[in-house]
This record gives structure tokens, sequence and C-alpha cells, in this order.
RNA sequence: GGAGAGGUGGCGGAGCGGUUGAACGCGCCGGUUUCGAAAACCGGUCUAGGGGAAACUCUAGCGAGGGUUCGAAUCCCUCCCUCUCCGCCA
């Protein structure tokens, strides 16, 4: 959620930051609803100090032993006057929150203005793609070759868009889980977490899932609850409502989690194999930080991202999107694409962002700059650690031999209980 | 799932219809004292929002949401959570 009070000095640039975004709000109609809401406010107080005053009267009266029946009927009359008042502001400032929760994160000013996935901008690009003697095959026709993706089961099973791992095939996935988590909780300080897989509507606003998107989330209606569409909503919310000493920022977490995702719109668009799915596993990074060091620290959060892929051989690029390709509650956001030989095309694997304050605003994520201090917002900042299934997709089709095999890169052959090359039964 | 107990400020713990944002204790911050510290003493110490240049002031909040009442932390209803016992169970 936005800034209130910011929107409220200067709607006009608000305006502006959400044009960049390709939308088009009416902010004077806004700012026109915000104030009336506030004047009923002031209203509403009002009659409710009197109806306050009138009722300590009549206690101290009462109490006296005297006739209160008079003044009885008087409070009463302010009291429901406060009352509908009330409920008039009430009904106004729902009006105008729902507007509000709808309404994205303003980029920062240096992120690039563009309409779309066109305007992203490639900052750098890691390694070079793979040579092969003759043309690369597509993890799809690989994976069943080595017995170790199963299509036709997964879409038995639940539908299309989900997949059986077998064998070294889910050993590898579990193998890339363990590692990534390795490397981020030992290397880099990050603390694992285990968190629930399903989450409730609070959660999900929080971190802006809810309301806007509400078409992408399988849901349980019995128990109103949500399969997460990703780590970042249990591990963004763990401590909402909290207030957090400077000393105890950064936190760092890493949590891996099987994902959720409707993908409503989106079927049949070059999905095949593994590259978009209802459900994947997917190692997430999430911290908690201070406004002074989010910038600095989205760039240390992307380089753990980055290492990795480097340490897995994998050529990639960094994208930095523009403002039209930013998503929903992010301010700034570089995306990690490994290259994939079999297909021919980048592979996001990874997404880091920074949300500013706007998570911490609706998930209520405080902190106090000194001992003592107002609580202010935090920032959150979080990056994929990374999504495994395009991760599969680029070792298998990077790391494969002209005999249909593929190589496991070094450092995972520990994870795999030393296994160097994964080839046909 | 059944029965019982309970959910109050950073923590512990009172209050059970009247001026209570909430006694008391602990913690924390500031001060006095001290060479310094401890102890003692004094003062301060929740959050959100509205109004105000500010001093300040008003509203709301005692798990959540409704209700009764001039007035609710206190009474009633619904829901959630925690604990104990029973049942069931990976």
């Amino acid at each position: 959620m936005i800034d209130i009070a910011r929107f409220r000095a200067d709607p006009e640039g608000f305006a502006e930051a959400w044009r960049h975004r390709g939308l088009d709000v009416d902010v004077a109609a806004l700012a026109d609803l915000d104030k009336r809401v506030r004047e009923l406010k002031t209203e509403a107080e009002s009659a409710k100090a009197e109806a306050n005053a009138a009722s300590k009267a009549i206690g101290r009266v009462a109490k006296d032993g005297g006739d209160i029946n008079a003044a009885r009927s008087e409070a009463k009359r302010l009291g429901d006057r406060g009352k509908e008042l009330s409920e008039q502001r009430q009904e106004l400032e729902d009006a105008f929150k729902a507007q509000i929760l709808e309404l994205p994160n303003p980029c920062l000013t240096t992120v690039p203005v563009g309409s779309d996935e066109t305007g992203n901008v490639v900052t750098e690009t890691w390694g070079s793609p793979a040579t092969f003697a003759g043309d690369a095959k597509p993890h799809w026709e690989l994976g069943p070759a080595l017995d170790i993706l199963d299509f036709e089961r997964g879409a038995k099973l639940s539908g299309s868009g989900f997949v059986v791992y077998r064998g070294l095939g889910a050993r590898l996935n579990r193998a890339l889980i363990s590692w990534f988590i390795d490397q981020l909780s030992g290397e880099h300080g990050y603390t694992e977490l285990g968190v629930p897989y399903l989450v409730g509507p609070e959660a999900m606003q929080g971190t802006g899932q809810l309301p806007k998107f509400a078409d992408q989330l399988y849901r349980c209606a019995e128990d109103e609850l949500y399969l997460i569409p990703t780590a970042e909503v249990p591990v963004t919310n763990l401590h909402a409502g909290e207030i957090f000493d400077v000393a105890d920022l950064p936190r760092r977490y890493c949590a891996h989690t099987p994902c959720f995702r409707r993908e409503a719109g989106a079927a049949g668009v070059g999905t095949r194999g593994i590259t978009r799915v209802h459900q994947f596993d997917k190692v997430e990074m999430v911290w908690l930080t201070t406004p002074e060091r989010s910038d600095d620290d989205l760039m240390t959060m992307r380089g753990h991202a980055e290492l990795m892929l480097q340490r897995l051989g994998l050529h990639y690029r960094v994208l930095e999107l523009c403002t039209g390709d930013t998503g929903f509650s992010s301010a700034h956001t570089y995306d990690l694409e490994v290259w994939s030989p079999g297909t021919g095309s980048w592979l996001e694997v990874s997404s880091c962002s920074t949300f500013t304050d706007f998570q911490a605003r609706r998930a209520g994520l405080r902190y106090r700059s000194e001992p003592g201090a107002k609580p202010s917002l935090l920032h959150t900042i979080n990056g994929s650690g990374l999504a495994l299934p395009r991760c599969v997709i680029a070792l298998l089709e990077t790391h494969q031999r002209s005999d249909g095999s593929v190589t496991v890169p070094e450092v995972l052959r520990p994870y795999l209980g030393g296994v160097e090359v994964i080839a046909p039964a």
C-alpha cells in the first residue's frame, strides 16, 4: 500500500508514477474521497467527544445520588449522532481503502520507463552459451529419455501443468534445494525457515497477492486458506505487526517451499515441458531491512543468486525491469535469466525486488531507528534463490552430451551420492 | 472432534458496569547520589489516526467481530487462538 500522507502532498507525482506503469488513475477523485473521509472523521469524533463528556458527567451525578434521567436522553442523542457519522465515514473509508489496495507501488525514479518487457534493460551477461556438435535437445526430450521426467503421469494425476520427477530427476531436484539452502544459510548467513504452505487472507494481502490477484491463487474455500504461490508470502508475513530494534536488522531468511500457481490465462503459451507449471519448488530469499540500506541490500542479495548460477556453470543474464514490467508490489526489480540451449530462450529463474515500504505498510512491519524512537516502516526485499524447474531445464540442456547423458555439476555431486553423470538406464 | 481453563501494555499480574490507557511489580529511558558502579530515591516509558505552526488536543484499541447501556476490559452472542484431559491420527 502506498503512503497516504505522501499521496496527499503530491497526488500528481503518484499519477505520473502510475502512468509509467500503464495505469491512468483519477488522483483528483481519490484525493477528494480522502478529504471527505477526514472531514467526516473530525465531525464524528467531536460528536463522540461530547457524548463521552456527557457520560462522564452522568457518572459523577449518579455517584452523588442525583437525578440523571434528563442527561441520559441527551447523552444518547449525542452518542447516536456520533455513531451515525462514524458509519458514514466507515463507508467512504472502505471505498477509499479498496481503491488504494489495488494501486501498485510507484517505481523508483531510477527505473527505466517502458510500457512492457521490450523496455527491460540487459545490464549484465555471465558466461557464454554452451556449444554442441549437433542440435541441443530440449529438456522435454532429454527428461523422458533419461526416465527422470514423466509428463504423462503428471497430467494423469492432476492435469496439464503437473509433472512427476523420477529417480535421479527427483533426486536432482532435491539436491538443488539442499544445495541452494546450504549456500545461503552456510555461506551468506541466512536463517533457514520451514513455513506453512497454506496461509490466511491477511498474509496474502500483506505481500500484495490479494485482493488484486485472487484469480491466480489456489484457495481452500472450506477453511479460507490459500496455497502459497511463493515462500515470499509466509516469510515476509512472519513478523507482521511486530516492531524490531534497528540492531536486529537486517533479517535474512531463506526457505524452500513448493509454489502453487493457477496461471489463469497463461495456459498453452509456450509452456511445453516444465517451464511453466502449476506446482514447483523454489528457494526464496527474504530480507527485512532499513530504508537506508535496502538499495544496496538488493544488489547483495542479487549477487547471492548470481553466485549460485555461476557455480552451476549456467550462462545467464541480468535484466533490469522497466516500469511497465515491474510487479505490482515492487519498486525496482532485477530478473536473472538462464540460457536454455534446448529451447533457444532465456528463462527467468530469479526475480530480485525491493518493495520499499509497500509490503511493510500492508503487513505492519516496523522498526525503531534507535531505542525509544517512534516505530517506522522497514523495507522488504526478496528474490528467488532459485526457482527449481528452470534450473533443472538449464542444467539438463547445458550439460547434455552427445550420447544423451547429462554431466552433473561438481558442486551437486555430493548431494547426488557421488553420481557424476545421469545416463539412460 | 468432545470436556474444562484461559486470552489484559515489553514481561508478570490486578481490575469484573462509571472520570481506567488501565493498579502493582519487573524491565527500559532520564535525573539525583557516586571516583565509577550497584543500591536507593525522583521523573518518564503503548500504538494507530484526526485537528493544530507548535504547545497540545480529540478519537479508537484490554484475542477478533457484533450486541445491550447515557457509559463496557468488565454483561450477552459469534468466531479465533493457547493450555489440560479424552478421542482420533502421520
